[in-house]
DNA sequence: CGGTATCCATCCAGATACTG
DNA sequence: CAGTATCTGGATGGATACCG
């Protein structure tokens, strides 16, 4: 279904291209399919946004998976990290071109989890409510 | 997890409105950020599948996972699961209109993996070894 | 401030075997 | 055909402590 040799430009440096080989697209979108990914992206979407600020915008995520997660982000090309190398240090993290064309599909599908998610939750309990009695 | 098969396509009844703790966006959206989930969703989307149809068509998904994935898309209300008591047994999947909602949502998704699943795999790549050396 | 390092519990998911 | 049961390794993720 697909190839591994690709000549793409738009990053720096030599990337050696036999080491490449094409993400499927299940692959792609499970980065963004973890538990927090979406969350920090829609944040660094509005701007350069800082470390802390995401731990607290981005409820309930720990020190260690946010770090995690910005990096794999990173690593992706979704999020460009920026350090600032002042006194207190400052870094960051704003959403790349790659990540911004997200945005239309993301809000999409956060619309559709609002409009839904009591709907779903109604259909849990009564899934649940059925199959334990 | 509980089981509670046999059941015929039943989706009604009263829900005890205290067991209801509205699901946030994030949950919702994890339901559908498994590994498998979009996969399954998109083929039951196209009409009534069976059970086997989907084990061949969503590539390197297990029996099991198959299972639990359809398990919990039939708990959120997203596919209906229809049993034919015939020999041998035939059960069938289908998207909902709730799930169906979700379609363009999904395949703007989709097609944005394919767009950049080559350059992302280039990415990593970089990334991988900029931090290697 | 913006991380790492380490330990540890839990969950996920594959392999395999069995069944109505 | 369409599952379920069980075992197990590995990934995931929280808690805590430490650091440039």
């Amino acid at each position: 279904m697909s190839q591994g040799n690709i000549a793409v430009t738009d990053q720096a440096g030599a990337v050696d291209p036999e080491k490449i080989e094409a993400c499927t697209v299940l692959e792609v979108i499970s980065r963004i399919s973890g538990k927090w990914a979406i969350g920090i992206l829609l944040q660094a979407m509005r701007g350069p946004v800082r470390f802390t600020a995401l731990e607290r915008s981005v409820e309930g995520i720990s020190r260690r998976m946010l770090t995690l997660t910005l990096r794999n982000l990173e690593r992706d090309g979704l999020l460009v990290r920026t350090v600032y190398p002042t006194i207190p240090p400052r870094v960051e993290y704003e959403a790349t071109p790659r990540a911004r064309e997200l945005y239309e599909t993301l809000s999409g599908l956060v619309g559709w989890a609002e409009r839904h998610r009591e709907a779903i939750a109604v259909s849990r309990v009564a899934y649940d409510g059925n199959t334990a009695c």
